[in-house]
DNA sequence: AACTATTGATAACA
DNA sequence: TTGTTATCAATAGTT
């Protein structure tokens, strides 16, 4: 243009880029404006700032007709933008109807047991969902307790062996006693018993 | 503008019209578009040409898009229609995001342990929810081991009593059979201990 | 914001 | 429509 070849980027210098956005910005609404009149068109321009300010021109001074009658133009071309208005309903409701299947389930787990307002689809889903979710984490927290459960069965064993042991131990002195005639021991009862003594 | 200076009126002859429609068209585009590169603005041009014909541009792609951020700016009173399909849009956004973030952690929860394509925020906000869902679960999973684990603990304490009652009536019988001095029965080692014996 | 050397746009023509 | 070119308009860098 002046004074040196711009180069067709993005102006880096923030002052330049805005004296030229203000400069670029009239020059395009006059060029808009020159073939709005000198060719009986109609032109609407709208300009968004970086900054989000809007400027805009209108050459009939009716920017939402112009809208409009493009509208029905792109719609007729490419039933695209209906089409996509339509997709994005259907789409609220699709994922309305996830979100609400969560939060029913959420709430059913979390505190309110009635599930009256979850239908059978719902609570397959939900369970479904759920089965997965909880699939990892029950599994590590199962592992956990496993292995204090094996050990403490190990212990069990040991002591039940110990008490074998010693139970054979005091055996064989009352054999050794009543041998001997001196003293008389009085037998029972010695063997406590898990079963018998402690549990009904 | 060149060849002769023009008049900023309506051209009567239509080929020139035309020519000159034509021409100025490109151009006006153009001049959008090194505005919108330069500046880093967001452009939109509708030229509705005399017979109806209409050519648009739309600097980032989507004219439905700036056309909705216009109306905004434009009419922040009545807020029947743009307003609908905005809060729609950020609806679909929400909603999205939130779907998003089941979608991650069914992910992180069903296989792949890779965290990367979550962050911090995301993992907070599952985590939370996943606390809240696992809670009613955990709780009776958890009721139902420590259960369990209290009746292995006891069974611990019994057997142990048992043990140190053997272990005293074995004391005692040594006690006599070293008095009368008929049998010297070994005495080492008869008490089985859990941590020395077993562990380690 | 104003100035001006240059570039870019385009009116007329083909 | 497209291409050429003489001319004018827009504007980049500067003040």
């Amino acid at each position: 243009m002046a004074r040196g070849k711009v180069q067709m980027r993005r102006i880096e210098n923030p002052v330049h880029r805005q004296v030229t956005f203000c400069k670029r910005r009239m020059g395009l609404l006059k060029k808009a404006k020159e073939l709005s009149v000198l060719c009986d068109a109609d032109i609407g321009v709208i300009v968004v700032s970086p900054h989000g300010k809007i400027y805009d021109l209108a050459t009939n001074g009716n920017m939402q007709g112009l809208i409009e009658r493009y509208r029905s133009y792109s719609e007729m071309h490419s039933e695209s933008e209906q089409n996509k208005t339509q997709a994005i309903q259907q789409e609220v409701l699709a994922l309305t109807r996830e979100i609400d299947l969560f939060q029913k389930g959420l709430r059913y787990i979390h505190g309110e047991k009635d599930t009256k307002h979850m239908n059978l689809g719902e609570l397959q889903a939900l369970e479904n969902n759920l089965e997965m979710w909880l699939h990892n984490i029950r599994f590590q927290k199962m592992q956990i307790m496993s292995t204090e459960i094996e050990m403490l069965r190990n212990k069990e064993g040991i002591l039940q062996a110990a008490n074998d042991t010693l139970q054979e131990r005091i055996i064989e002195q009352n054999r050794i006693l009543n041998f001997s005639g001196t003293v008389m021991i009085p037998q029972a009862p010695f063997q406590l018993n898990m079963e018998s003594d402690c549990y009904l």
